[in-house]
DNA sequence: TGTGCTACTATAAAATTTGTAAGTAATGCC
DNA sequence: GGCATTACTTACAAATTTTATAGTAGCACA
C-alpha cells in the first residue's frame, strides 16, 4: 500500500548531525582511514604512492576517496606538480594541525578508559 | 555481530582500527546519534521514553541500538526497575564524563574552523 | 473482555560505505 | 610501436548501517 518515499530519511537526518558542531566534527572524521592519514601526515607531507605503500592494507580507491573527502573538508592540502608521471604531494591544513592535540588527548582517553 | 564472516577484509580492516586507541575511539563514537545521546544525558539520567521523546526523528529501533553500543562500550549505565510498565535509566559512566571536555574541545574547533 | 502503557524484538528494505578488479591519460624510454 | 610509471577513475559487488513497520510481555484499569 504505501507508496516509495521520495525523500530519504537518511538525508534529511544528516543535516542534524551537520548542523551540531560535535556531531560535524566526528562526522568529517568518521571516514575509515581518515585518522591513520591524518596521524601519518603529522610527521611530513607525503605524496599518494607513499601512501599507498605506507597503508598497504587499503585498497587504492578507498585512499583516493578519504583524501578527497578530508582535502573537500580542508583537512588537507593537496597540491599537484605538472609532471608525467604525475606527482600529488598531500599535506595537514592549519586546520588539521590544530586539531592533533585535541586527538591526542581522545587518545590518551581511550587507551586509560577501554576495555581490555 | 552475528554472522559476520570473520575471513572478510572489511572485518579484518577493522582489527587495524581496533588496535589503535585514537581510532577506537572515534570508533565507538561514530553512531549516527551517539553524541547527541551523550550531550543529552550529560544534564541529567533519562529513561528510555524521555530519549524517544527529545529525539523525535530518530527510529526506536536506532535508539535501541545506539544506547546497546554504548552501554557494552562502557559509555553508559542502564538500570531496569522491575515495574509494568517497565522503566529503564540511562546515565553516563565516569569514562564517558572524563570524555566530555575533550568533546567540548572538538566541538570548539569545529565552531572555529569549519567551512560555512 | 478489552485497551493502554513501556521498552524493547523481529523482519525486511533502503541507503551508504567499503572492497575488487580493471582501465585511463600523458609522457619518456627502448 | 610497445612498455613503464603515477594518480587516479569507472564499473561492479560485498558488507554494513540506518530506516520502516509490526509485534511482544506483563500488568493496570475500565
Amino acid at each position: 500500500m504505501p507508496g516509495r518515499k521520495t525523500t530519504s530519511t537518511f538525508t534529511r537526518n544528516e543535516q542534524c548531525i551537520i548542523n551540531c558542531n560535535l556531531t560535524y566534527a566526528v562526522h568529517i572524521l568518521s571516514g575509515r582511514w581518515k585518522l591513520l592519514i591524518l596521524d601519518k601526515l603529522k610527521q611530513r607531507q607525503m605524496r599518494f604512492s607513499e601512501l599507498k605503500k605506507e597503508f598497504s592494507y587499503i585498497s587504492e580507491r578507498m585512499l583516493t576517496l578519504q583524501l578527497q573527502a578530508m582535502e573537500e573538508d580542508g583537512l588537507l592540502k593537496r597540491t599537484v606538480y605538472p609532471e608525467v608521471p604525475p606527482r600529488v604531494e598531500y599535506e595537514l591544513t592549519e586546520m588539521a594541525i590544530e586539531l592533533t592535540p585535541i586527538l591526542d588527548h581522545l587518545s590518551q582517553w581511550a587507551e586509560k578508559n577501554r576495555k581490555k
